[in-house]
DNA sequence: AAAATTAGCTTACAGATGTAAGCTAAATGT
DNA sequence: ACATTTAGCTTACATCTGTAAGCTAATTTT
């Protein structure tokens, strides 16, 4: 195996356990550079043989999730070619992706609102690509102004991620409560914006 | 001076220190016990005088900061009466509590989704109060249908409180377009909660 | 084949942390 | 008045942290 192979291959043992090591009860602020070293099997100064800092690891982290959300937008899209219900589909799907990546998930939650600035420009970034994605899509696809697609996508996206946060906590038919509220208060607002345009200001 | 008053006194310097520790960059998580001692001009260890951890010393601030927000809307109520735009004036009342109290508005946006499963709790109950009265409030002043009028309170805070959010880290001007974009989404989800009547299922 | 590079290891250190043990002195109770 | 309680202090300790210094051995380069 080639150097380059091999290294590659502890990077990825390192981020693994970092993912790995982040839990409801712990954040990636609290992740130590030893425990992770641990967990990769690797001495805790190689660490720095792969990155700076944690910092650039945890930036690395986000950036992966970020990946993973896009991915999972287009899967959505898919899944409402041959599904139909737009709303539910959407939602449905950010819901599985919330509980089977629930670590991916919290990363991005608890780093949008916490202690490091880069961290929060970091996740804020990705989150905003997802809403421009999604704007991208209604002003395509539903009955939405193309003025107000993109207000109207981050306040989808806030009220989504506010509920996958919510269903973190929460048992299976709490979650199943949640996803049906979510659900009136998408249709609610994609009402409001549809039916809006004659009080565009003030 | 009387011993009772004294520790009093004491109790209040400690919780002082604490909020005023608190930063954008620091979360009550890494506070540490011996810092917050020293702002508040004890020795570390008399600090278990008062609280039995620093996680009790947590909810403690919690619990201050959801009575801030319950006055903060009887506040609002009472400008509501004298100037007439409900949406925008409760969202003004907000952002300037906001921006004037930030760290305390910071701690509930972190520990809501911090590591701490008590947090989160206390954290999610102060909300659900608010969230309660501002229901009550929909129910008696506005068009809102009674059975509606949770679900739509709860996207309201959502979506405020995300705004809030966005606003602590942004510049005066970005704040007023964000206060904006705000208004402007939760008056869809006001006109889509009063003409959907017809839908409420599925 | 020799030289250079480098992924990873071991050892070592200084600093901060939570908290236990035991003291002092002032306010309280009787 | 004396006895009790207690807010706060000082000292001490074990633990965990990040990271610096220097070594080894294997891969790459020349």
């Amino acid at each position: 195996m080639t150097r380059a192979q091999q290294k590659e291959r502890t990077r990825r043992a390192i981020i693994d356990a970092a993912f790995a090591q982040l839990s409801p009860d712990k954040g990636f602020s609290s992740l130590s550079l030893r425990e992770v070293a641990r967990e990769a099997g690797i001495a805790p100064t190689s660490f720095y043989r792969h990155f700076a800092d944690m910092d650039e690891l945890g930036l690395t982290l986000v950036d992966e999730a970020g990946l993973m959300l896009r991915q999972l937008l287009r899967q959505a899209r898919h899944r409402i070619e041959k599904n139909g219900s737009v709303i539910r589909t959407s939602i449905e799907t950010f819901m599985e992706f919330v509980v089977g990546n629930s670590n991916v998930f919290r990363l991005l939650l608890r780093e949008r609102s916490g202690t490091s600035a880069p961290f929060r420009r970091a996740v804020a970034r990705e989150i905003q690509h997802f809403c421009a994605e999604l704007a991208d899509y209604l002003r395509k696809e539903t009955a939405c102004p193309d003025e107000f697609a993109q207000v109207q996508a981050e306040a989808m996206v806030t009220l989504v991620f506010h509920a996958g946060a919510d269903a973190l906590d929460a048992s299976p038919d709490l979650r199943l409560q949640i996803t049906h509220k979510t659900i009136t208060q998408l249709r609610w607002l994609a009402h409001g914006a549809a039916g809006y345009g004659r009080r565009p200001k003030e």
